[in-house]
DNA sequence: CAACGTATTGAACGGCGTTCAGCTAGCATG
DNA sequence: CATGCTAGCTGAACGCCGTTCAATACGTTG
C-alpha cells in the first residue's frame, strides 16, 4: 500500500517533470520545433523512456492543454455573475484576454498554435471547456431573454463573435505584431463593447451550424474516418 | 542565344511544374505535412534535383508566397471603390480573409506565426503591406468625413477592430479549432457586419496611441534590413 | 567521334517520432 | 543471504524527413 503509493508518486513526479521541461521548451521554441528528443534530454531520459510516461509527442500536448484549460475555467468560476447579463458576458471575453496576459504560455499553446494536432475535434473531450462553453451559452440567452440581444441572435454565434477579437488582438500581441506604443487592453476592451453593441444592432444574419455537439457529422471535405480516440501517426 | 533561350524556357517550364506541383500538395495536405521527397515524386524526380531549381524546401514556399502576395495586392486594386465607402471597407475586410482561404500558408506566415524565421529578402513584401494600410486608412477616414463612422472614432482603431475578428477566424480555422462543419465564411461574415455595426454605433470609444508611419502588420523584430539575396538556412 | 557542361541520380548524413529486445536495479520471497 | 520477479530504462533499430554531393547520364558543340 505504502509501497505503492510511494511507487506512484515517484510515476507522478517523473510525469511532472516532463510537462514542465515540455511546457518550457514549447513556449520557447513553439510546437513543431520542438522533437521529443529535446523533451527527453531535458529531463535526461532516454527518448524512448518517454513513451512510458506519455503515448506519444501529441500525447504530452494534450495533458498540458488540459492544464491550460483548467486555469482558464478556474478563473471564470472566481467572477460571479451580476444582475447585468451583457455585462457578464462582457466580462467573460475580458477574462480570456486577461488570461493571455497571465498565462500566456498555455494560450498559446491552446489557442494559438498552429501546428498542433487538430484540437477542433478534441475541444469537447476537455470537460472544462465543454463546461464553461456551455455556462456562456446560457448567458448569451439570458441577454436574449432579457431583450437585450435580438431573438435572431444565434448563442453559438454571439459566442464566436465575442470569442473571434480577443483571439485576434492576443494573436497579435503574443506574436508582436502590435505597434511599439500600442495599446492592446484598450483594443480589446474597444473590440469587446463593439462587438456587444453591433450583436445589439442584429448585424450577425447568418446562422451557424455549430456541431460542436455532434461529432457524428463529418463535413464531405474529409474522408478521414475520425473512429481514432488518439490522433493517427504515420 | 535561341539556344540559351530554348534551355532558360525549358529550366522555368521545370520551376513551373515543381511550384505547380508543390502548391496541390500544400493545399491539400498543409505545409509541414508535405516532403519534398512527394513533391519530387509529383515530378518524377529524384529528392536532389529538386535542389538545382530551388534552394530549399522553404524557397519553394517563399516563390509560392510571393505569387500569393501579388494576388493580394491584385485582388485588393482590382475591385474599384463604389459609392459606399463602408461597403468598400467591408469589402477589404472579406478579401484579407479570401486570401488566407487561398493562400492558407502565406497567411499564416505574414500575420500568425509567431516564431517569424529568416524573413530575409521578402522585407519589401511588408513594405507593400504599409502601403495598403495607408489606402485603408484614408478608407476609413472617407467613412467618418462622410458621417457613417461617428467623428470620434480614430482611423488606426476602426482597422484594428475590422481586422481582430477576421484574424481570429482565421486562426481558429487555420488552426483546427473549429468545430468540423462550423461555417467559418458565415462567421467572418457576420464578424464584419457586427464590428462595422458596432463601429457606427460609436461603441469603440479608446484612443489607440498608434504611430502613424509604422506599419503595424509588420512584426516589430524586424528593424534592420539583410542585403542577403538569398534567405540563410541553419 | 570526342569533349564538355549541365541535369539528374542515388547514396549518404544527421535528425525526427516511434518501437522493442534486453539490461538493470529494487523489492518480495525462499 | 540468495533467488527470482517486475518495472523502467537504455540503446539500437525502423522508416520517415531535409539536405548534400560524388558519380553518372545526356544533349550540344567542335
Amino acid at each position: 500500500m505504502t509501497r505503492e503509493r510511494r511507487h506512484h508518486q515517484a510515476r507522478e513526479a517523473t510525469r511532472r517533470a516532463i510537462l514542465d521541461a515540455a511546457l518550457a521548451l514549447f513556449v520557447a521554441d513553439g510546437y513543431a520545433q520542438v522533437s521529443l528528443r529535446n523533451i527527453a534530454a531535458k529531463v535526461e531520459y532516454s527518448p524512448g523512456a518517454i513513451y512510458s510516461y506519455f503515448s506519444s509527442k501529441d500525447d504530452i500536448f494534450f495533458a498540458l492543454a488540459e492544464e491550460g484549460f483548467r486555469l482558464l475555467g478556474a478563473a471564470h468560476l472566481a467572477r460571479p455573475d451580476t444582475a447585468d447579463a451583457v455585462e457578464d458576458l462582457a466580462a467573460v471575453a475580458w477574462q480570456f484576454y486577461e488570461f493571455s496576459e497571465q498565462h500566456p504560455q498555455y494560450f498559446a499553446l491552446v489557442f494559438l498554435d498552429r501546428h498542433v494536432p487538430r484540437i477542433g475535434r478534441e475541444y469537447e473531450h476537455f470537460a472544462f471547456m465543454a463546461d464553461l462553453r456551455s455556462r456562456l451559452l446560457a448567458r448569451v440567452q439570458r441577454c436574449i431573454d432579457e431583450g437585450r440581444f435580438p431573438p435572431s441572435l444565434h448563442p453559438d454565434t454571439a459566442l464566436r463573435l465575442l470569442w473571434a477579437p480577443v483571439l485576434g488582438i492576443t494573436s497579435m500581441r503574443l506574436s508582436n505584431r502590435l505597434a511599439p506604443g500600442e495599446d492592446a487592453e484598450g483594443l480589446v476592451r474597444d473590440a469587446i463593447s463593439t462587438t456587444i453593441a453591433g450583436l445589439q444592432a442584429g448585424a450577425a444574419t447568418h446562422t451557424v451550424s455549430s456541431p460542436a455537439c455532434d461529432p457524428s457529422f463529418i463535413p464531405s471535405r474529409m474522408e478521414s474516418r475520425p473512429d481514432d480516440s488518439l490522433p493517427t501517426h504515420s
